[in-house]
DNA sequence: AACTTTCAGATCGTACATTATTTGTCAACA
DNA sequence: TGTTGACAAATAATGTACGATCTGAAAGTT
């Protein structure tokens, strides 16, 4: 299995166990620090306790994904994570998702059924009780449709927003209507599966993902109003 | 110490016009460097004329991008740019251009309809005398539709992907099949613009980014024996 | 008031030190 | 004789330091 879109492996880093890069990307993502603020090197390069070489090739790195825009002799800036991102994002996976799922659908043996109900039960036994691990299980729920697709291109793509859109809700609790839409939108997935609908589970799925979309705007909303 | 100005290279400009970034990246785009090969650092840095630090800045923004893949103390390969990416970057973009194409038909006016036409008649008076020019002609009509969009991150995705399809097939002649069919969609899509008629359109476009992904990967194998 | 000069602060490029990996050599052993 | 394992040297990546250049704005001049 080759897929490790970005990944680089564990980083000994110093201060923490995670790199220079994911620091920053988180950073920038939970909106810790705030849309089109300057992001001097040597202020970084202090604060993260390093020279500063590692910060600019993790700006490098962030500006090819796009999380910072920078200008000639003009340093970096934090490109805005705002409602409109997070419509943006969703749009695009609106398009791409229910494609994978369908394709899903074709190669799924009961094998493949049998693990995504044994997900599913867990994420129903778990209830939200704890948001990290139903984040976790939620990711292998997807995980179990996605990760055989030939095109890992597309399947990058799904994992880099995915971690977006999580990053930015972390923190937030998720309403309740949502979490019963989650777990029924799940069941009527598995059962179109099982059907061998695809076309169903494609409608499904692009339901699953604008309904995570408003969610995460909400949550959004709220963290702007507490800081 | 005072900082080389390639005065020995046959490169333009170098400032903004093509810096090391892009070289590097038009490199591995167009297939000079092959598939999987490492980069080195030092190697690329006497190559051109300069220091590692600017090599590894844009390694790390190519790797962002996903042209290069890393490994901690292990350095940078060439991703392959091979048959499959450009199958997997077309049915993205068959995903999301008809998308494009849909809202387009709902905002467009009179105004925009004649620019695809004089666009569109410049295309045809060319009639693919001149690759780059066309080229250039093609990216304008599709801008027209797609550049006042609001998903300013599915553009630049459209974006991206359309300059790596560019690259790949730069210096291979397009097929006369090809170039029919290309004037052919495009004045079926200005139809489909006059009538209003969305769905047709987005059909129109589905079934030219297919073409042109098909035409793109007839060019790849030729580069492939031809070397 | 508009233009020029000056200067602090930040980015960018170069050189060097450190650390990790790869390579090459050679002896021990089946 | 061919293979394996340990160890040393070479190679390359990563981190640190510093000088050069650019930007932005305040201070000074006409």
């Amino acid at each position: 299995m080759r897929h490790t879109p970005l990944a680089d492996g564990d980083e000994q880093g110093g201060d923490t166990g995670s790199s220079i890069y994911e620091r920053l990307r988180d950073e920038i993502i939970s909106g810790r620090v705030k849309a089109n603020e300057r992001l001097k090197v040597s202020e970084l390069a202090s604060r993260m306790g390093t020279s500063t070489n590692p910060i600019r090739e993790a700006l490098q790195q962030l500006r090819g994904e796009g999380f910072v825009l920078m200008t000639q002799n003009r340093g970096a800036r934090v490109r805005p994570i705002d409602e409109d991102f997070v419509r943006d994002i969703c749009e695009i996976e609106v398009l791409i998702e229910p494609a994978l799922t369908r394709w899903f659908v074709g190669i799924a043996t009961t094998g493949d059924i049998d693990d995504l109900e044994r997900v599913q039960a867990e994420i129903e036994a778990l209830n939200y009780a704890d948001e990290e691990k139903h984040s976790d299980l939620d990711l292998q729920f997807h995980r179990l449709m996605y990760d055989r697709h030939y095109n890992r291109h597309a399947v990058d793509l799904w994992i880099r927003h995915r971690q977006i859109l999580g990053a930015i809700g972390r923190g937030f609790p998720t309403s309740l209507s949502r979490q019963t839409s989650v777990i029924e939108e799940h069941r009527q997935l598995i059962a179109c599966v099982k059907a061998q609908d695809a076309e169903g589970a494609s409608r499904v799925i692009a339901q699953h993902v604008e309904g995570s979309g408003r969610s995460i705007i909400e949550r959004l909303r709220l963290r702007k109003r507490r800081g």
